[in-house]
DNA sequence: GCAAAAAAGATAGTAAAACTATTATATTTG
DNA sequence: CAAATATAATAGTTTTACTATCTTTTTTGC
């Protein structure tokens, strides 16, 4: 895949950072880095002046990228669903029926992510880790409003209106295609967390993939009650 | 409701606080100081200082009650789910239809909590709020595991377990209740967030309560799949 | 009603976090 | 190679998140 994709990149929104991390060395370490200390520390006792010994480099370098670490962590999570939309988009190339589609981008959402994916020098594996944990508080504060009209979050609404469209296909009678994708990204990664911390807000078995089935299933027979078709479930 | 349930009162795990809070006249300011100003400044930029501030008490006092705004949180966020249990248990009673239990549980869940069921100093509006936009955060930590062990999560498991308990007369054989329950509290939170501040990651209508509706169908759809008995839906 | 104990207030102080500023040294680029 | 730009080194500021100590007020048990 990276031969393949050595000339696509992935772009996240330019009010995120003071300059491009992908425009440099130092840029790179920095994030590469802070998703190693994010995965390791969690993001409270993440620090810009950690990060800098990390990488060793400086707290001022690393401000001249980002603003504050909760910029860092916006980057990151953009970064997350700019590429996640991207593997969706190749997921579902080709595939004529909208039933197995949506089936395809259920499973891409919810399914854990494998090391061998990796286009780039991000670590697509501790990241998604980053975003189970951490992603959340990227916009529960008080500051989303405002971030949101600067356009930040604008990857993750284009990758919950990608799977909505599919939506769309199969029903378009169907009333509340956000509410129900978004229930699953957000869900899927909450199971993952309970999973491993709290297990008993959630139902483990280590079999079969538990989360995958529920909300293929979830989703399966939410959209057939709205509409009697045939799923290839 | 303030009359009849006087003597009752809501219980939080011993480990969250190094005084009871409920236990002198400073505690209790505490709680409502604290409800007032994370509603109005977010987890993120409420210090003790400011708490202290605002209710004319100091620092260090605040320190005798909370180690830490992180366990202040989890107090808050453990009496809230104590208290919808607690509500929770005195919707269902009597009722002897399970499906007509879940239903109003899930409703009891995804509904915005109204100013007059209020049975105390709590303003428990106020508090809905919080728990809607703070609430991941007392868990979403690297301290979740030694936490988890000191019991500090027992309200909110017991909370889901409660409906779990529904779901299992209804459908004995169903696989996911947990997940099913989770899904359905952290859901509904996440959406009302949406709702106000990122409203393309879901679907408004002002007319209706489409969250209330949408988790419900979401219940019974799930558990239709399972078995095939008439709902009351 | 009073003494002892406990709680709260007042004040001060520390370590670290979250930045900003300045100057010097590399590195890039035209 | 000069000019521009990026990074490093260093230092400093403000705020946060605490801890410590001492005094005053309130509670309580007799």
């Amino acid at each position: 895949m990276k031969e393949i994709l050595s000339n696509i990149s992935i772009t996240v929104n330019n009010h995120i950072y003071l300059k491009n991390p992908e425009s440099s060395g130092l840029g790179k370490r920095i994030l590469e880095g802070s998703i190693d200390l994010l995965d390791e520390l969690g993001f409270e006792a993440f620090t810009f002046k950690r990060l800098a010994d990390r990488i060793s480099s400086t707290e001022a370098s690393v401000y001249r990228y980002f603003e504050s670490k909760h910029k860092l962590l916006l980057y990151l999570t953009s970064w997350y669903w700019a590429w996640t939309d991207f593997r969706l988009f190749i997921s579902l190339a080709n595939i004529p029926s909208p039933e197995e589609r949506l089936k395809r981008a259920i499973n891409l959402l919810t399914s854990p992510v494998q090391k061998d994916i990796s286009i780039t020098h991000i670590n697509e594996e501790k990241l998604h880790r980053i975003v189970i944990a951490e992603s959340s508080k990227s916009y529960l504060t008080k500051e989303v409003d405002e971030e949101n009209e600067e356009g930040v979050f604008y990857n993750y609404k284009k990758l919950v209106q990608r799977v909505c469209d599919i939506i769309f296909e199969i029903d378009p009678k169907y009333k509340y295609p956000h509410m129900l994708i978004s229930t699953v990204i957000e869900g899927s990664h909450h199971q993952r967390f309970f999973a491993e911390h709290l297990p008993r807000l959630t139902d483990t078995s280590k079999k079969e993939d538990a989360i995958v089935f529920f909300y293929t299933d979830m989703v399966f027979q939410s959209l057939r009650a709205k509409q009697d078709k045939k799923l290839k479930s």
